[in-house]
RNA sequence: GCGCCCGUAGCUCAGCCGGAUAGAGCAACGGACUUCUAAUCCGUAGGCCGCAGGUUCAAGUCCUGCCGGGCGCGCCA
């Protein structure tokens, strides 16, 4: 509706600047939104006062001007002058009904949109070390980039999703070494100092290293012990990590191993690229980088004196390997200390050639774990920390989701555990469900009375719903669309769970108000497909939260 | 010291490219279940948008400087 009503408002300009004999304006950028106060109408546009220059005129004067032209158009109810120079449009009620036919033809993909055009995009996100499991601040992460994933591909984007496994270099020796301690203990054997990873979790992980290689794994020599319990470890932590996604309905197009590009020898080629560009040089016998003039603070190692490649030559490759892969964009979902990052990946994918606006970080701001009124310090290798699994298991999939995505990612959050698992049942995302479920409850009432629930398209007569609270609710289910571009456009979800619980007590307000299940067939008919538009348009907003939509609760 | 993020109602947070009288949820207070689910609805109350300047028809939004909180500034990952 609103593109619609944005072409309307582009062909009068025209008009009025061909009568005005400005024959090469351009309306530029300008604004058609839905205004805050109804009596404005349901759309508003700000053009007039923006372009008032341009034709020397008062904004009032122009907006007269394009007021007569905008009229023409049989769209509209009404259109008026208001305040500074704003244009009021408001919509002929019947126009509003009539629309809400797209609800249906478009079904499961009613709220998508074209935007991307088929684009191919890469969601990196999560990519945590296989040293321990995911805490709560991955789960943030996890729902960010999934969600985004899931707005991308609504908004015509092609996504394909990927996890990057940090499984190589001394984190993982590291991770090796405390399960060989932990299970030395177990099998009451000199432990041989203080594990690494102190949390108890390393205890399992040894516990299960015992039980697959047997207790005579810890008598062969250190170095192929510890190779043993580091693949071992790797593989189990990870197994554990893609189990607690999974529960998380977090699910990876591909996971990408850091270790498979060392030994694939695309860090050394990345490298040689970088070196044949002029873009990496050598100082105190180590490889440097050329970082410095795309705005970080100095310039990186990518390899060190003693011949062994940084963590970022890791990454420069990797980054190099999706360029070369031909993603138009790239988003990275990264944890708000990685910032200082940016900048070298961003000179690095410059470096190569490609454009650096081609990636889009989405920094994600610390999680503080609130309990008992007190804020918790989190720290993987001191083991302290509450687990996704945790809260998953305290708060629940959609609970949980729904929290993480209601607020802007660049926005640090407390997460109160005991709030959060004690107002449980007062968290907004039931207030969506719940509506959901009503909706879907109607139809077993109507049923019941023997009507066709929802009823065949042929059989309802639209015009018929001209109540105030049927109209509202209309205008709001058809903004879903525009909504979802938009999440797109800024790689940011979260305005999509205020739409949400928006349109939920849009809903809500109007089943207090009028019955849907009446002796009136003729009604009721256009009042279930009210409801049965409702129902999609809320499945198909929580499907992109990857939240469920209950027909029962 | 330098860089990034944040500062809006008692609490948690929205407020996009500057637009009309700054919003939501929770908490508080008062109401509504013989009627399709009361996990709902209606009403009341609650604000120096951190502070000070600047830009302009218009600033919570943009610019500068302070104040406060968080994070980052390795030949760690």
């Amino acid at each position: 509706m609103r593109s619609s009503v944005k072409r309307s408002v582009k062909s009068a300009f025209y008009s009025v600047a061909q009568e005005c004999g400005l024959e090469d304006a351009r309306p530029g950028q300008f604004d058609v939104s839905i205004p805050k106060e109804e009596k404005f109408g349901d759309f508003a546009t700000n053009i007039a006062m923006l372009k008032a220059p341009a034709f020397r005129m008062k904004p009032r004067e122009l907006a007269d001007r394009l007021v007569a032209r905008i009229k023409e158009t049989p769209l509209f109810e009404s259109v008026e002058v208001a305040g500074p120079g704003f244009i009021n449009m408001r919509i002929k009620p019947v126009e509003w009904t009539l629309a809400l036919d797209q609800v249906f033809t478009k079904g499961a993909a009613f709220g998508h949109v074209e935007a991307g055009g088929g684009e191919k995009v890469i969601v990196e996100f999560v990519s945590a070390n296989p040293t321990g499991p995911l805490h709560i601040g991955h789960g943030r992460g996890a729902a960010l980039g999934d969600t985004i994933a899931r707005v991308l591909r609504a908004a015509g984007y092609q996504v394909h999703t990927e996890y990057y496994i940090n499984d190589v270099g001394l984190q993982m020796d590291n991770l090796g070494r405390s399960t060989l301690i932990r299970a030395r203990e177990l099998c009451g054997l000199e432990p041989g100092g203080e594990p690494p990873y102190k949390g108890e979790y390393m205890i399992d992980v040894a516990r299960g290293f015992l039980e697959c290689k047997g207790r005579a794994a810890l008598d062969l020599p250190e170095e192929k012990a510890l190779a043993l319990a580091r693949e071992y470890a790797g593989h189990a932590i990870l197994g554990g990590i893609r189990t607690d996604l999974d529960d998380f309905r977090v699910h990876f197009d591909q996971w990408f191993s850091e270790d498979s590009l060392h030994k694939a020898g695309g860090v050394e080629d990345a490298i040689a690229v970088l070196s044949a560009q002029g873009e990496i040089y050598e100082k105190d016998g180590a490889l440097w980088l050329k970082t410095l003039d795309t705005g970080d603070e100095k310039d990186r190692v990518v390899r060190r004196a003693n011949g062994v490649t940084t963590y970022l030559a890791a990454d420069i490759a990797y980054h190099k390997n999706k360029l070369d892969r031909g993603y138009h964009t790239m988003v990275n979902i990264w944890g708000a200390d990685h910032h200082g990052y940016i900048p070298r990946i961003k000179a690095t994918l410059k470096a190569l050639g490609g454009d650096p606006d081609k990636l889009a970080v989405r920094l994600v701001q610390i999680v503080n774990l609130k309990r008992g009124g007190q804020v918790v310090a989190m720290s993987t290798r001191s083991g302290v920390f509450t687990t996704l699994r945790e809260i998953l298991d305290d708060v629940g999939v959609d609970a949980t989701r729904y929290f993480f995505l209601m607020r802007s990612s660049d926005a640090q959050m407390d997460f109160d555990v005991d709030l959060a698992k004690k107002q449980s049942d007062e968290n907004p995302v039931y207030y969506i469900q719940y509506a959901h479920a009503r909706c879907s409850n109607i139809f077993v009432t109507a049923r019941e009375r023997g009507l066709a629930a929802p009823p065949p398209m042929a059989a309802v007569d639209l015009t018929l719903l001209t109540e105030p609270e049927e109209l509202r609710l209309i205008r709001k289910l058809l903004e879903l669309p525009d909504v979802v571009e938009s999440c797109a456009r800024a790689f940011q979800p979260h305005p999509l769970t205020q739409y949400l619980t928006d349109t939920a007590a849009l809903f809500h307000y109007f089943y207090h108000r009028h019955r849907v299940v009446t002796d009136n067939k003729a009604l009721s008919n256009a009042r279930l497909t009210l409801v049965e538009a409702t129902r999609i348009t809320l499945h198909n907003g929580l499907f992109l939260l990857g939240i469920n939509a209950p027909d029962k609760m």
